[in-house]
DNA sequence: CTGAAAGCGCTTACAG
DNA sequence: CTGAAAGCGCTTACAG
């Protein structure tokens, strides 16, 4: 019932050679040749079987976005960005969630790519940054695009999100808006955005003269539960900030709530900012700061590298804009501090709290 | 470098047919052969080619997730559930969202379904209700389950969470706290599981004797934004309601988020519940008090039933459990009314408040 | 219980 | 610019 190449060289009255040529765009077939057997094709409805021309050329089609992170939007906006791009030209896509924690990742990983002959690997944050992971892929000659918070690929291989440069423009509102007293809660050690995000804040509070002692750093996880801890240690110090940085959404949703019962107001008690601008972010009261990472984009650029990697045209590939900024949404969980008055024209250049 | 069927069969000193009906667990080879044939196949870590099995045998061992659905957090865990039970047995997930608004999604999943020669279908909700796209999967004799609210379709093909029961579940919550003045946020017309829930807490409160006038309904469409204004629609009528059933989560927030602007606390002032148990449902201050679908859990569940069809074990398929009933979450956001004084051993049989 | 032959629907590697 | 042959790694349909 489903026409197949045979078909179309039946009717288009050519071999079924010439017929692949022309489903697989090669050169060398005449143009009223090609025409017609397009023609064919349309008419019939064809399209090649997968499995067989995979079968033949050692390819699937396939492609597949492996990760280990929890935060569901991010997984979804990932995977339409990677669908928006890889569809029209053919290809789907497979998801392989997996464990970090678990010691045979890396094996489960390559396994998985080899027995589907995925054809290139979409990497998510935090196991993007597995470089045992990279090598394995790499030694197996399968393609594969990371999802990562620095430069530590080649630009064919990377779509970077620069953290660094978000997290500094959340420094300077909160130092434009007047504090100075600045409570930072830090994700979890092992993550590289978490330090990137810890480097990029630090250095911006830094070069508006202002200090963040290790009193007004808390240790996150990233989750929930650490914000609230967090903010609980940071608001319960002698001198508690007047606004608080949380890597991420998940632990500042924590800060929010912890705030809140400890009978801070936020806004007006205490700036809270996050960091992802999850979906839930703008459905609290006050809705939360953050920084959208525009991960639809990453994945939709990840997989317009990783298809130039398919067709072994790494110069396209590396061509591939591979570094976005994530883009900071003001919302009402920030705002001066109680009793400050902002004094026109002197926001950034010579604030009266700085040193 | 990978082992075939041909490297087995020769080492093995069999046909590769033999092998064949070893890797399959066919009938009708001796012990003896078999265990001389599993040896060489565990030695080689052989695996077959998925793409070579599928092209002979008209199969794929690809599942594939076909949804519309915005609720990132019930895309992942569904998909945790497919792959718990799917991994094991040598199939893969394909992911399809698609857009019900779209005329063409009907075309769209079945083209999809064709050509890569999808053995198996889940249906996420609202698409699992489109009477049409199963039509075309039983035409194409395309193998399915539907994740759906409402039994209609025989139980090898369905799986169903029992919104019914549980929304009486919170109905009879309101009314042991003493509410009988409630408010109902109602999900969009076209989707089943809203008039489900709708149905479900409107009969609930009729046998506690409680009525739902239509002044006190709200229509919503499971969003934030309609959850915000239908709160404020409610609780701005000359007698507003004490407790407020949002019929998803999202639209809890809304509530939650309108009332406070509105100067309600809740629950002291409001009770809310919602429904869904999305992360962010226990990450907010009060945490809702809601009913969890264990989505993960109908994820395995289809599964099992979809690998039973792809054997063609209808009866097998029919017999694995098809019917969930949500968990009931009780949280913070749910309290008596203020100065409603609870009256031991009246609650359910005769409360104080009953016509 | 076991196997030889043919074929699934394509592509590769050649030849012309 | 075009095509005939062989083969990708399995299963089906048959034979014994």
């Amino acid at each position: 019932m489903k026409a197949t190449i045979n078909d179309i060289a039946r009717l288009a009255g050519v071999s079924k050679k010439t017929v692949s040529r022309v489903i697989n765009n090669e050169s060398n077939v005449g143009t009223a040749t090609r025409e017609r057997v397009q023609k064919v094709i349309d008419k019939l409805k064809y399209s090649p079987d997968p499995q067989a021309r995979g079968l033949a050329s050692r390819r699937s089609f396939l492609l597949a976005l492996v990760y280990d992170n929890p935060n569901a939007s991010f997984i979804t906006e990932a995977m339409y960005g990677v669908l928006d791009h890889c569809r029209p030209k053919g290809y789907e896509l497979v998801v392989h969630p997996c464990e970090v924690t678990n010691e045979r990742v890396v094996d489960d990983v390559l396994d998985f790519v080899n027995r589907l002959k995925i054809d290139g690997v979409i990497l998510l944050p935090p196991l993007s940054e597995s470089g045992s992971l990279v090598a394995g892929l790499k030694a197996m000659d399968c393609n594969y695009v990371r999802l990562l918070s620095v430069v530590e690929d080649e630009p064919a291989h990377i779509i970077r999100f620069n953290d660094r440069a978000a997290v500094a423009v959340v420094a300077d509102h909160f130092v434009a808006l007047g504090h100075s007293n600045i409570g930072f809660i830090q994700g979890p050690e092992t993550s590289q955005s978490a330090s990137e995000r810890y480097e990029g804040f630090r250095t911006a509070l830094t070069a508006h003269g202002i200090d963040l002692p290790v009193s007004r750093i808390a240790k996150g996880a990233y989750t929930f539960q650490s914000g609230v801890e967090g903010a609980e240690w940071l608001l319960n110090s002698p001198e508690p900030p007047t606004a608080i940085f949380a890597s991420n959404d998940e632990m500042a949703m924590g800060v929010i709530v912890a705030a809140k019962k400890m009978g801070f107001q936020v806004p007006s008690d205490l700036t809270v900012a996050g960091f992802d601008d999850s979906p839930h972010a703008s459905e609290i009261w006050p809705a939360l700061t953050t920084v959208n990472l525009q991960v639809r984009r990453m994945g939709s650029l990840a997989t317009e590298k990783l298809l130039y990697l398919c067709d072994r045209d790494a110069d396209k590939a590396a061509s591939v804009q591979h570094e976005l900024t994530p883009k900071f949404i003001q919302r009402q969980s920030t705002a001066p501090p109680r009793g400050y008055k902002q004094h026109k024209g002197q926001r950034k250049t010579s604030p009266p709290y700085a040193v």
